[in-house]
DNA sequence: CAAGATTGACTTATCAATCTTA
DNA sequence: TAAGATTGATAAGTCAATCTTG
């Protein structure tokens, strides 16, 4: 009736939490320190960026980015007003938009990616050896 | 001076999170879907019983959970309203309380395990065998 | 009517300031 | 003065309703 889990499936949900949180918290931590925005910005200006000058749709950042409409539209809205992306009407669709990446937002990028990658490496890459971040990758490949 | 991670790092960070809040999603999805409340109630309510009846100071609690002092205290206010738990002075130390878990609280917290547990089960018990879960945790402990 | 996107109302999270006691 | 805990003000997240166009 339980049905519960076994021990080693319950450890490994509680690791999988605090291992990601951990770096999180660490990354989260870093760019706040420096007076950069959270990692959710740079998540998003990565994409416009990458998107080039026709832009990227939101819808197309939700699925990429699994969040839900209102998230997309809020997260964007606050950009916007940062000046780090654009929003213009979109040509073939009437009731959507193209977003599109402003200069500032290429450097604001630029600025937090060393800060991002610092943790990164020191948390993981200085940690693990190739061939064990190659098999936590195939591990948890399997979970998402 | 880019100090750019290797690909299987970035790759593993990118897993991880995909990884943990697939889980995290599925579990507040049942959750929510069964009228329960959300898991952080459930580690909450565990930690209080455990303690018995003594109960547990919000300090400890802030320690064991990861929490934020106003996170656990905004927390607990929101369990005491739904009359899961109770606050009562302390009696060696005139500054804090001690927390204790009500029968209502025990009840709740019996109603949710099933539902996190099946969700634990079917997204990690079922899909590796223990020598996994096993080689999965000692490689997720070096992260946190 | 359905899809893309936004918004109002409400809940939860966060930061800094505060209160009480050690 | 510092530690345990709470709170006011503000930011961010969430749900349902809405608006506009396909």
């Amino acid at each position: 009736m339980e049905n519960t889990p076994d021990d080693s499936t319950v450890a490994l949900w509680v690791r999988l939490m605090r291992a990601s949180s951990a770096v999180l918290d660490a990354i989260e931590g870093r760019l706040k320190a420096e007076g950069l925005p959270p990692l959710g910005w740079y998540d998003v200006l990565l994409e416009v960026e990458r998107a080039g000058d026709d832009g990227l749709r939101p819808m197309a950042l939700e699925e990429r980015l699994l969040l839900p409409q209102y998230g997309t539209s809020r997260l964007l809205k606050r950009l916007e007003e940062a000046g780090l992306t654009v929003r213009a009407p979109c040509p073939e669709d009437g009731r959507g938009f193209r977003v599109t990446i402003t200069e500032a937002g290429r450097q604001m990028r630029r600025r937090m990616w060393p800060v991002y990658a610092g943790v990164l490496q020191a948390r993981i890459g200085d940690r693990f050896s190739v061939e064990e971040r190659k098999a936590a990758v195939a591990l948890l490949a399997r979970l998402g």
